[in-house]
DNA sequence: CGATTTATGTCAACAATACTGACGTATATG
DNA sequence: CATATACGTCAGTATTGTTGACATAAATCG
């Protein structure tokens, strides 16, 4: 194919690689959800509701700050969605035994069942695509998924001896 | 390392595995499109604008349905922000010359400079964390994120002779 | 102990983005 | 000429996010 400007070929290359890159992430992100964003509509949910209910399934006992912090939003919108959350007996919340201040968040047996159903179809896709692409694929997968995040969300994945 | 279930090693550490790609995506998507949001918010445009422009300075020419297919909206969705764009002269609509009916759409300058102001943002990023994580890894990158795609999208990158 | 800070919740108003359904117009095609 | 296609628009609604203000209970500081 020809080249009008000779020696420009690493330039257009990589500035296509980096589009490309930039479309990865929206495909794959806009995919990767809507599965899941359509079993919720089902259930008169959203997606902010299976970001809660994921990220208390992770981390049992989370506080509400925390949770905050990880979902990058405001309480009053975390409040909306949690609270109909709890109202819905999805996630019960227990005084903090230290703290009697923070409310800590856990999945009830509902609220596990929904997290379960949302994410097993989520975990398949996943683990397809990592039997597709490969071992040696997946640790460049994580190690460029690293390094698009800010600094404050790679120290969530920096497992010590792994 | 206690192992109450003999074999079971591999399991876990695979959900492990899975429920970390879960979190990967989730927080370099969301690290990657706020800076890009804020920039917007500061104009009075939203995340939906940004995608707009992409696409359109990605496809100059392209048609109103052929950009409803990569979005994934309805064209309702789409109106009120693509002729936001066009009022505010962003993007311009050519008649087709083949077909009359559609509306061929290209950025114009304003809206080629608000592209480069938003994508440069983003395309440092890539390109630092590619040069990070060095070249197999960004190979395995590719792979892994056009094995979590749907087919369809997935056809977009099929490049020949790549 | 009293003052202040922290953790959480809630009310109100607003904006962006998405949806469904219905209808209209211009152009292409059988 | 009839129908299908490409596009636009009006109306109504839902979800998710925002600010700002205010309230309560518990911890902590002086």
């Amino acid at each position: 194919m020809s080249d009008p400007k000779p020696g420009g070929n690493l330039a257009v290359s990589r500035d296509e690689d980096l589009r490309q890159a930039i479309e990865l992430l929206f495909f794959a992100y806009r995919d990767f959800t809507a599965r899941a964003d359509a079993i919720l509509a089902k259930q008169g949910f959203g997606r902010a509701h299976h970001r809660v209910i994921y990220f208390v399934g992770r981390h049992p006992g989370i506080t509400v700050s925390a949770l905050l912090d990880i979902l990058g939003i405001t309480k009053q919108s975390l409040s909306r969605v949690l609270s109909q959350l709890v109202r819905e007996s999805y996630i019960m919340q227990k005084k903090g035994a230290e703290d009697g201040r923070q409310r800590l968040l856990h999945l009830t047996e509902k609220g596990r069942e929904l997290e379960r159903l949302l994410t097993t179809e989520q975990r398949a896709r996943i683990a397809a695509a990592y039997r597709a692409a490969g071992t040696a694929a997946v640790e460049g997968f994580r190690k460029v998924m690293l390094g698009i995040m800010d600094d404050d969300a790679r120290r969530r994945f920096k497992i010590p001896g792994r």
